[in-house]
Formats: structure tokens, C-alpha cells, sequence
RNA sequence: GGGCCCAUAGCUUAGUUUGGCUGGAGCACCCGGCUGAUAACCGGGAGGUCGUCGGUUCAAAUCCGACUGGGCCCA
């Protein structure tokens, strides 16, 4: 890092935070700690949703991962034993295999079985792990504290073994059989695909858009057809019927070659001009078993085929009112084909291509044979309309090849046939939102579908079934009855993928048949929705997996209510026949800056990793946070870093503040629950708690919305009324019992809200906690993630919080009438009255009331008065404030001579302590200060000569009455039109505690003290720096050994500090000394 | 085509469940003030057709309907 990322005195940065606490996790094994089996411990229930292992995350993965780790962090704190922190990964399935096609140049499936199906899984598997260092990488950053060294994998022998039994169970349950459907399938992978898989494959395309003339047959007059549309002419070789539906209204109009054509009346205005003559009308239940020629002579002539049949399905908003089925092309075609008993008509083969069933187009790909079939149909006068049009269209996600719907073997798991326990066990979920339970997710169970489930590739959980040539299937629910059904034994390096399970055949139990393997793999989805119990091996081993118990929580993005949610679901109902998770937090996307999803294509992806290293993981993490991040949620480096400065930053800072003063009066963090009667302390620690209550309620009821804005608003009063209003008890001495009740107060807060704090921004709160530690940054054990969650600790006064809000509303009063006055607040003024129609109730802190009104709007005096009369407070000495026309608040306007001097006073003191900010000392740092003024300010600084010398820790004062002569350390300022200057220089020798405060880093050895060894890394401090004016006696750099060290630990500053010098000279206590130029 | 969700200042948002005071706050901007933790802080100002239209009501950001835009899902 650059020194210019460092801050000057102030606290260091979240990227430094998160390098410092990082490097203390690892050290001190802080992480391995936190996930260490708690014997005894009550189980919170949780399975991390395995990601794609060769997938790279994006920023959509955050989310996610900050809310699982959120609520994981808690219940640890809580107490639990989280079952399981198992990191897992998704290792089977289409994406590896493509990625390996592409390294090898494999185009289809039989150039992936002439490379060798063998050589083709090692491949897979050796490539499936590629990116897990990535996304081990992304989480660590994240703070996203998981078990990466022991994660479960979907590929590993045991997991696919538990996956076998678990088919095994839905097998013996009649849930799991094979079928011949309509399934999407991609033509290039040779395969089906599931919906969720098709639906992340829906784009825009360009397709035909026709119209053709069915003639009908047996008609009397002139010609009449049937005009059907279809924006897919290569199935219209395999046309068998035409769908009216019953309730439309057809019309007979008059073509312009003089015959008829048949369409709904609806769709009449989209293709005939007004006027266009309408021979009849016609219901569409009297079109019903009309017959007609099909557009193409390939389809042998069959029961029932070539007639218009009935069917709600017809759609009025788009085509003709009369759709064209095919169906062995179509999910609706299939099944009022399967109605009408017509059978189908197959003429492409696996890749898409035509076969020898129809000559016209034999060998060429089905999209191809558009155009030539089109031609054809217009050569014989059955194109009536030709154009196209732009639609979604479903292509294969992984290799953009357009999908076909076609009607297929495969194997299912029965759904439909337990969607009512689907949703029975899911309406006990909580589910955040809300809405979903019964929406999006719901609706989806209502009306769930076979699942289907086998895939014909190479790289997956091949499907445990063997079927002999009298189709009698068997099902092998675990590795030992393979061996014992096939009598051969496994090899003890046995991989359960294809080729070594393709291998075995068996005897068919029923019949004796030779058996062999349907060579299928199964739905990856499949493989994720069993990590709950087929990461524990289960039921082969023992294992903390309890068949009774669903899951307490999962957290995962909203794509994931059709996938993973889902897919546990089934499996959880059909399996165990119970809910699969109690509770599931559902989170948005990532938009852009715009609001648009992020994707590829637009560009506008940001890098997660990139951010992380930019913000550190905890301004991610709480900036997504604190918005509502169940919707889309924009997600920009802007808004990043607005939303963690605000509440990360000033907290950060008010450690800061607390840790100078503290350590400089040697006190020790205050772990228990001060007793103060101080207001400020007691509306402190109400305030505290009811930040406690709400953050509590939210996690424990897995929302943590509201938590966030809690701590946010809280963290708000801490630093801008608390520690305003408090700052001067810091700084009396150590034994005052105003600064030990503050200190108590401000140390056991801290030590709160480092606790509330550690599940949404664990970096930042381990950092707070270790600044208050006595050996920070030292053992795990003082980890505050290994610490306890804050329980109740008093109770809110919410009188008192009341009362104070008050307070803060007549301060406003205050600052508008001293605005009115044109009085600035430097300046003290004598009396405010406050004319309450109603008393303010702050009884019984009635004093403390009106001293933190002077206090803070520096008026000598406040007071209130039930009413006022106007003739006491006249114009020339009061400024009032009226409020529907009774006075409200009086301000004296007119400083007296003896304020106004107060006031001038602190007007130079303010220039001179901006002057030592400026030269970077400490405030506990004394200097040589020589002021030289006349006349009003000589006289002002001589009368509080105390107090100047007291603030500005001058050892010695030198007051002039004359202005100092012009030279480069002298400097000059102005107030209220006269002018003073001063020198100020440091003194030469380290005051007493310098040394021990000052350890130097190590790129300037000089002068060092009390040195370290330190950590680069951890370096919490500018490098010395020249300041911007150079002093007379004053090396030109200010001395590095007073400075903080790099990496010097907050113990050897306390130690020493402590031990050394336990009554140090406090800046209050440095009396004015004379000194002789 | 269907379903679910969202829309409040340039940005992030509170308020919407249960209608009711002048729609609050933070960031950014302007003016002023304060500053011995701060990348700060305090006061004031400017900035709002509460997406649009309609309805219910004494009263609508809030309830109802339609529409527009966006997100997600299904087809």
C-alpha cells in the first residue's frame, strides 16, 4: 500500500482491517476453532448449495454467501454446532464436458465415444476442480467461513453411492420410471435437458412466420383449406393433426385465387383488408373431425390422422385460430396426439438431422430445411403467407445450438404424483420473503411435473438401473449389491462412472436375461438436491445426517426456487417425506448502475473479486446489507462505498477515539454492564440494548433487514450525539468519576456492538474486538467470533430515550435562533429560555438537561419559563422564535464584553490546534508556543492565559504584544479584523511517554525506542511526513519515534504505558511555564 | 401469453401490513457553523406530479383496478 492510503492520526482502513484481522485468523487458527466440532452443542442444521466447480463466481454469488455466512456466524455465536460447515461442489454435468469438447476439438457424441468415453471422464474429472481456488479465494475475502478442506464433492464415490440409494428408494416407491415424452433436447449434445436448464437458454431469434393451406377434403363448391400457422415449418413434414378450439367462431372468406380458407375470426383483421368477403361462419366444434391433405406426402396414412380435432390449448392472440401438431415435436402436440390416439412420426435423428423418411430434405439439420420446405410448399400453391417474426427462443445454455422439443425415452422421477405432500411440507417454511411460499414457489409445486431426469451424456451419476432385452428393470441401491447381483468383485479404487459401471451385467432377476446398464447420467440437479444427506454418506455411514430432521437454513439467490430450493424439496418429500429446510433467505440479483441485470453480453459485470479487494469483504457485505436485498439490487462501487464508510467508518473512528484516551490513561476495557447515573450514559445503554433486542429478534428469525438499519441508526447516535455530548468527560483525569463512568459506559458499548456487529461485518467487528482486548490480536480464543452472542443486560428507558430525543429537537431550536442571531457558536452567549407549553419530562436528569442544552449550543445559561411576555424579551436583546404565534425560545443576542473576549479567545485557540493537527502531533504532545498579538486578542490570551497555555499544551506560553516578524515558520492570522501570529514547534526532547507510544517502523531506524519487530503489513500509520510549515527549532520531519509503529501492538503501546507511567502527565495538568528566549 | 415481486429527491432509502399532523433520513450540491476520533460532525437551503391514469373515502404514498417501466420465473 501507498502511505497516502493511510490516515494521519485517525483509524486505519477497512483493507488494512481486513489484511490485519485475516492474518490474525490464519495465525492463530482462529477459523478451525470456530468451525471444530462442539460436542454437546445443540444443531443448527445447513447445507452450502454446492456452486458449479468450474464455474467462476460473479457477483451474484455475494449475496448469498453474506447471508448464509451472517446467520451461520450468529448461531455460532449462540451456541450451535452448525451440521454441516462442509464446503461443496457441483462437479458433474454439461459444462465441464463441453469444456473439455472444446479442448479437444470433440464436435458430437461420437467423436466424445471415438476419443474414448474412459479418457473422456478422466478428463472431466481432472478439469472439474479448476476453479475452487477462486471461489476459496472470493469467500476468504468474503469472510464466508466455510470447511474448504474437507468439502463434499458430487463426484466422489460415497456421494454417488448415497445418490443410488436414493434413486433406489424412489425406484422400490414406483417414483422413479421410464417414459416416452416430449422433453427439450438440444441436438448438438444429443441430449434432453431440464426446464431449468432451457430456461437460462431463452433468447431472442428470428424464426419463419407461416401460413399454409391445409385443403379439406369431401368438400362441396370451390376449393377449401384449412390456413395453419407455424413458426417451425420443418415439423410440418411430420403434421398428423389440425387444433380448433371448440368456442372460437371460425370464418369461410374468399381467397383471391377464388378458393376458401378457413380461420378464426379473431385472427381475420391480421390478415385480409377490411371488406375481404366472408363466405360463412362456423364454430370451431363443427370443424371437428373434418379431414384434410397434409402439406407433405411423407406421413403414412393412419387411425385418425389428418382431421381437425378440438383442444383449449389454441391460442386467439397470435396465428390463425388453427395449429398444427406434430406430435412427437411438441409437449402440447404429444398430448392431444397421445388423446386422439394418432401415434407420431419421427423423421429426425439424434443430431436433428432428416432421415430417409423424408426424401425432400434427407440429411439435412431441421432449421436448415426451413427455407427448402417453405419453397415447396410455395411451388405447390400451399403457402398462403410467408414472413417471419422475432421471439424468445429457447437455445442449449452451454453450446447456443437451438433446442427442439421431441418425444423421447427417458427416465422420470413421478413429481406430479406427490405434488400435494410438495406442497403440504412446504407451507410450514418460512420463507423470506414472505410472498414466496405461496407465490412464485408455490405456484410452481401446485403444478409440478414429471422431473426428467436422465441425460444422454458421459460425465455424471450414471442412473443405477440395468434392464434386460424383456425390459425388466433393476435397481442397484448401492455398491455392495452391484457387486453381490453381478458376482463379481469391485476393484477398491471402484469409480462409479461410465465405463466401469457399463462394463457390468448381470442376470436379470425376473427372467434370467443378460442385463446391462441404461446408459444414462442423471440431472446434476439431482446431484445438488441430495447434498444434505449424500454429503455424509448416508445411510452407508454413521454421520450426524438425521433422516427426520429437514434442514434450520439455506440461503441461496432467487434463480434458485426452480433449482436448488426445488430440487431439495422433491427429494427431501419423497425421500423422507418431510420439509427440507425450516427457513430459506432468498436474495435478488446484481443490477448495474441502471438497473439492468448484469450480464456478459452488456458488459456492465463487475468482478467480485475485484471489489472485495477494493472495499475488503465488510463494506461489501454491509452495504448489500443495509438495502432491501431481496430485490434486484444495483450494485456499484459508489453506493459500496457510501454505505460502508457511513456506519464501518465512523464506528472504526469512534474505536479510535475511545482507544487514544483510554491508553493514555491507562484504563482497562470494561467488559460488564456499567452502572452510571449520567443521562448520557444511561440513553446509551438503553439505546444499546433496544439495538440488541432488534438485532436479536431479526436473526433469530432469519431476516436480518431490519438488524442492519438497526445498528446503522445506533451506531449514527453513538458517534453524533453520545460522543459529542461526552467528549470532555474523555478528557479529565483518569480517577475523575465522570471519565471512569464515561470510559465504563464507552467500553462496554464498543465491547456490544463489536459482538452485534460480528456476523454482518466480521472483519471489522474482530478489529473493534481486538482494540479493546488486554492482548489484542494474541489467541483464538479472544476471537469475538468465538465468543458469545449479547444477551439482555438491563432494560431500555425509553422514557429517557424519549426525553433525549427531545433534547436533540430543542437543540435545533437553538441553532436556528443563534443562526438568526449571527452569533457563531465560538462565541458564548448568556441565556436561553425555552417557553414549554408542556414541561419537557426528563425528570429526574432535569440538571443534566439544561448543562447539555449550554453545552452544546454554548449559552451560558438555559432555562425554561412556562410563558413568556413579549415586553421582557425585547427586540434589541433577544431573538425569539414563535411557533403559531406564541413564543417558543428566547436567545440573548448580545455577547457581553467578557464573552465576546471568551469567544476570541477560543477563536485563536482553534487556529492553533488546527496548526498541530496540521504538524501531526499527538494531543498528548507538548510544544513551544510563542503568540504574538495586540491590543483585544494580547489582552484576551493574556486574561485566560491558563487556559490557552492548558489546550494547547504549551511548554512554555510566550505571549507578545507585538506581532512576530514575517519569516517561514512564523504564521499569521486574521480574526475579526485584527491580526496575530504565532510560532509553534515541537518541543526537542519526547515528552515522558513518548517512547512507549513509539515504536518506529522499520524503513526509518532512527531515534527508535521501545522497537519491535513489526508486521509491514499491519502498518496503522502514515510514514512520517514533513508537516506543511517548518518551526524554529523543529527538525524539518517531525521525529518518527513518536509516532505509532508499524505493526507495534496495542499491547507493548499498554504494557509499557501502564506499568511505566501509571499516573502520566495529562495535557489538562500541564501548567503554563515561563520560558526565557 | 401466464405468474410473482418492485417503483418515494440525482443516488440509497423510511413510511404502505392497520388510510389521518407539514412524506422523513443519509450521500451529493449551495450557504453558514463546529472540530484535540473521523474519510468526519452540526444548522439552514435547494431538490418530490410518492411511476401514470382511474376508483373507494370526509381524507390515499398507503386500499382497489388498469396501464407503463424494471426484475425474476413459467410457457
Amino acid at each position: 500500500m501507498s502511505a497516502d492510503d493511510e490516515g494521519g492520526s485517525g483509524s486505519p482502513s477497512p483493507t488494512e482491517i481486513q489484511t490485519r484481522v485475516s492474518e490474525y485468523w490464519k495465525r492463530a487458527g482462529v477459523i478451525e476453532h470456530a468451525l471444530a466440532d462442539r460436542p454437546g452443542a445443540p444443531t443448527f442444521r445447513f447445507t452450502e448449495g454446492p456452486p458449479s466447480a468450474n464455474g467462476r463466481p460473479h457477483i451474484g454469488h455475494i449475496l448469498p454467501r453474506t447471508t448464509k455466512d451472517l446467520q451461520l456466524r450468529y448461531r455460532r455465536m449462540r451456541g450451535y454446532r452448525i451440521v454441516s460447515e462442509m464446503a461443496g461442489w457441483d462437479c458433474h454435468g454439461l459444462p465441464v464436458e463441453i469444456e473439455v469438447e472444446k479442448r479437444h476439438g470433440l464436435k458430437s457424441r461420437k467423436e466424445i465415444e471415438a476419443f474414448g468415453v474412459a479418457r473422456f471422464c478422466d478428463e472431466c474429472r481432472a478439469t472439474t476442480l479448476s476453479v475452487a481456488a477462486i471461489w476459496e479465494e472470493m469467500s476468504g475475502r468474503l469472510g464466508y467461513w466455510l470447511d474448504y478442506t474437507h468439502p463434499y464433492t458430487t463426484m466422489h464415490p460415497s456421494y454417488i453411492e448415497s445418490l443410488w440409494w436414493s434413486l433406489k428408494v424412489l425406484f422400490d416407491r414406483g417414483l422413479l420410471e421410464k417414459g416416452h415424452y416430449v422433453l427439450p433436447y438440444c441436438p448438438r449434445c444429443e441430449t434432453t435437458l431440464s426446464s431449468h436448464e432451457v430456461a437460462q437458454g431463452y433468447k431472442e431469434a428470428t424464426d419463419p412466420s407461416i401460413t399454409v393451406r391445409f385443403p379439406l377434403l369431401g368438400e362441396v363448391g370451390p376449393p377449401r383449406s384449412l390456413l395453419v400457422w407455424t413458426t417451425t415449418p420443418w415439423t410440418l413434414v411430420s403434421n398428423l393433426l389440425v387444433t380448433a378450439r371448440a368456442d372460437l367462431t371460425y370464418v369461410v372468406v374468399r381467397l383471391t385465387d377464388g378458393t376458401e380458407g378457413v380461420l378464426a375470426e379473431a385472427a381475420l383483421p391480421r390478415y385480409f383488408p377490411a371488406g375481404t368477403e366472408i363466405v360463412t361462419r362456423l364454430a370451431g366444434r363443427e370443424l371437428a373431425g373434418r379431414e384434410y391433405r397434409p402439406p407433405f406426402p411423407f406421413v403414412p396414412p393412419g387411425p385418425g390422422r389428418f382431421r381437425v380435432v378440438l383442444d383449449d390449448m389454441v391460442a386467439t392472440d397470435e396465428g390463425t385460430g388453427l395449429v398444427h401438431c406434430s406430435p412427437n415435436f411438441g409437449p402440447e402436440d404429444q398430448r392431444i396426439g397421445a388423446r386422439e390416439g394418432v401415434g407420431g412420426f419421427d423423421p429426425l435423428d439424434g443430431r436433428g438431422v432428416f432421415t430417409s423418411l423424408v426424401p425432400l430434405v434427407q440429411g439435412t439439420w431441421f432449421k436448415t430445411a426451413d427455407p427448402i420446405l417453405t419453397r415447396d410448399l410455395a411451388d405447390r400453391g400451399l403457402l398462403e403467407r410467408n414472413g417471419s417474426v422475432r421471439h424468445t427462443y429457447p437455445f442449449c445454455w452451454r453450446c447456443e445450438t437451438p433446442l427442439l422439443y421431441r418425444a423421447i425415452d427417458s427416465w422420470f422421477v413421478r413429481t406430479s404424483r406427490f405434488s400435494e405432500a410438495l406442497v403440504r411440507h412446504n407451507s410450514g417454511v418460512t420463507w423470506i420473503p414472505a410472498h414466496l411460499r405461496a407465490g412464485r414457489f408455490g405456484n410452481f409445486l401446485t403444478e409440478a411435473k414429471d422431473w426428467a431426469l436422465s441425460r444422454s451424456r458421459y460425465w455424471g451419476t450414471p442412473l443405477p438401473i440395468w434392464m434386460c432385452s424383456n425390459r425388466h428393470p433393476t435397481c442397484i441401491g448401492s455398491f455392495a449389491e452391484l457387486e453381490e447381483r453381478s458376482g463379481e468383485g469391485l476393484p477398491p479404487e471402484f469409480d462409479p462412472h461410465r465405463v466401469m459401471v457399463d462394463r457390468i451385467a448381470f442376470a436379470c432377476p425376473t427372467c434370467g436375461e443378460k442385463s446391462v446398464r441404461e446408459p444414462y447420467t442423471i440431472d446434476v440437479w439431482y446431484d445438488s438436491g441430495a447434498a444434505p444427506f449424500a454429503q455424509f454418506h448416508y445411510p452407508f455411514e454413521p454421520g450426524p445426517f438425521e433422516p427426520a430432521a429437514p434442514l434450520d437454513y439455506v440461503s441461496e439467490a432467487i434463480d434458485q426456487t426452480r433449482g436448488w430450493f426445488y430440487t431439495l424439496l422433491v427429494l427431501s418429500v419423497g425421500l423422507f417425506d418431510r420439509p427440507a429446510y425450516r427457513a430459506a433467505l432468498v436474495t435478488g440479483h446484481g443490477l448495474d448502475t441502471t438497473g439492468k441485470k448484469m450480464s456478459k453480453s452488456k458488459g456492465n459485470v463487475l468482478e467480485p473479486l475485484a471489489l472485495l479487494e477494493r472495499f475488503g469483504g465488510d463494506m461489501v457485505r454491509w452495504s448489500v446489507l443495509v438495502v432491501d436485498f431481496t430485490e434486484g439490487m444495483r450494485i456499484a462501487e459508489d453506493t459500496i462505498r457510501q454505505a460502508g464508510a457511513r456506519t464501518l467508518g465512523t464506528l472504526t473512528n469512534v474505536v479510535a477515539f475511545y482507544r487514544q484516551n483510554s491508553e493514555a490513561d491507562g484504563l482497562a476495557t470494561v467488559w460488564g454492564r456499567p452502572r452510571s447515573e449520567n443521562a448520557l450514559d444511561r440513553w446509551l445503554l438503553s439505546r444499546l440494548e433496544a439495538t440488541r433486542k432488534i438485532t436479536t429478534d431479526a436473526l433469530e428469525s432469519f431476516d436480518p433487514r431490519p438488524a442492519a438499519q438497526a445498528i446503522r441508526s445506533f451506531v449514527d447516535d453513538l458517534s453524533t450525539w453520545y460522543l459529542r455530548r461526552s467528549r470532555s468527560r474523555f478528557w479529565t483525569e483518569a480517577n475523575d468519576p465522570a471519565r471512569r463512568e464515561a470510559h465504563a459506559t464507552l467500553s462496554y458499548t464498543l465491547s456490544v456492538t463489536a459482538r452485534l456487529l460480528a456476523p454482518f461485518a466480521p472483519f471489522t467487528a474482530e478489529w473493534i474486538h481486538q482494540e479493546l482486548s488486554s492482548a489484542p490480536f494474541a489467541e483464538s480464543s479472544s476471537s469475538v467470533h468465538l465468543g458469545t452472542w449479547p444477551e439482555e443486560a438491563g432494560e431500555r428507558d425509553e422514557h429517557l430515550e424519549r426525553g433525549m430525543q427531545r433534547i436533540r429537537e430543542l437543540v435545533e431550536i437553538g441553532r436556528e435562533l443563534r443562526q438568526r442571531a449571527q452569533v457563531k457558536s465560538r462565541i458564548p452567549l448568556a441565556e436561553l429560555v425555552f417557553f414549554s407549553r408542556g414541561p419537557v419530562d426528563t425528570e429526574p436528569w432535569t440538571r443534566e438537561r439544561d448543562a447539555i442544552l449550554a453545552a452544546e449550543l454554548n449559552v451560558r445559561c438555559v432555562t425554561f419559563a412556562p410563558q413568556a411576555d413579549p415586553k421582557d424579551y425585547p427586540e434589541q436583546d433577544w431573538v425569539l422564535r414563535r411557533e403559531e404565534g406564541a413564543a417558543q425560545a428566547a436567545l440573548s443576542r448580545k455577547p457581553t464584553p467578557e464573552l465576546l473576549e471568551e469567544g476570541l479567545v477560543r477563536e485563536v485557540l482553534r487556529r492553533l490546534q488546527q496548526t498541530r493537527k496540521e504538524m501531526r502531533l499527538k494531543f498528548t504532545e507538548p510544544v513551544s508556543i510563542r503568540i504574538g498579538a495586540t491590543d483585544d486578542i494580547h489582552r484576551a490570551l493574556a486574561r485566560h492565559r491558563g487556559t490557552v497555555a492548558r489546550e494547547l499544551l504549551a511548554e512554555p506560553l510566550d505571549l507578545v504584544d507585538a506581532l512576530l516578524p514575517e519569516g517561514p515558520d512564523v504564521r499569521s492570522w486574521e480574526v475579526e479584523g485584527s491580526r496575530f501570529t504565532a510560532w509553534i514547534a515541537r518541543k526537542e526532547r519526547p515528552s515522558v511517554r513518548s517512547p512507549a507510544r513509539s515504536a518506529r517502523p522499520p524503513r526509518r531506524p532512527r531515534l527508535g525506542t521501545a522497537r519491535r519487530p513489526s508486521r509491514p503489513v499491519a502498518t496503522r500509520r502514515r510514514a512520517a511526513r514533513p508537516s506543511r510549515t517548518s518551526h524554529p527549532g523543529t527538525r524539518k520531519r517531525p521525529s518518527p519515534d513518536r509516532r505509532r509503529p508499524a505493526g507495534a501492538t496495542a499491547r507493548s503501546r499498554r504494557g509499557r504505558v501502564r506499568s511505566a507511567h501509571p499516573a502520566r502527565p495529562r495535557p489538562k495538568r500541564a501548567g503554563p511555564r515561563g520560558r526565557k528566549r
